[in-house]
DNA sequence: GCTAGGATGCTCT
DNA sequence: GAGCATCCTAGCC
């Protein structure tokens, strides 16, 4: 679990954000292709910048797990936007999920982001997260729940687009292959549980679960 | 090491 | 009123 040394690591805000055709594509498609991406954000204080290692992808047809199955509500609204847009909610009263939408306007579908490296702010995350200095980092991003706390996302960056010079999805020029991937069912879910739309960077420390 | 259970509040029925 | 795309802790191997 080794993290890459500072003076190694690109500089994000010289990174433009991914385009918005790359998110309008099939769901699953842009799911893998999210691995090994950068997601960036900044405060007025902070910068942050991890790279995402494990993903679910909640399709607009016949999937039942999926918050569009059942249609459009208040709730899910900017589940419908254009691919690129964020959907952001709060479950079991108490932790925020953040989601990547998309396929194109009016689709239905996301992509839900589960863990990721820290690369940039870990002292700030590790804040954000509660937890003491010198604790372990992979508990800073290892669930949705944790990813969200660190980073401060909330129900504010419900509908916003992840192109912005502040909150964006970058190019690390990682390349990952087929081999680098695996796939499980998704975790959490009582419905449509066969499905193995849950996708992640093979043997990474950094992951929810093993 | 593991598991069971509680926290907590919004959303939809 | 039930259910929920979770996390942490206490208690038990």
């Amino acid at each position: 679990m080794k993290l890459p040394e500072k003076s190694s690591l690109p500089d994000p805000n010289s990174i433009p954000p991914l385009k918005s055709e790359f998110f309008q594509r099939d769901t699953v498609t842009v799911a893998r292709e999210l691995l090994g991406k950068g997601l960036f954000l900044r405060n007025r204080k902070h910068s942050f910048l991890c790279e995402i290692v494990e993903v679910e992808a909640y399709l607009p047809q016949n999937d039942e797990a999926s918050h569009s199955f059942k249609g459009l509500t208040p709730r899910n609204q900017s589940m419908f936007e254009v691919g690129g847009t964020a959907y952001v909610y709060l479950i079991y009263g108490m932790y925020w999920c953040v989601n990547v939408v998309t396929e194109p306007q009016g689709t239905g579908a996301a992509v839900l982001l589960r863990a990721a490296i820290p690369l940039l702010g870990l002292k700030e995350m590790q804040k954000n997260r509660g937890l003491k200095p010198g604790s372990s980092e992979r508990a800073l991003l290892s669930g949705p729940g944790k990813l969200t706390q660190a980073l401060n996302i909330n129900r504010s960056f419900d509908g916003v687009k992840f192109n912005q010079a502040d909150f964006k999805i970058i190019d690390l020029g990682k390349v990952l292959g087929e081999s680098d991937i695996s796939s499980s069912p998704r975790i959490g879910i009582s419905k449509a549980q066969d499905r193995p739309l849950r996708f992640f960077v093979k043997n990474s420390p950094w992951l929810s679960k093993q």
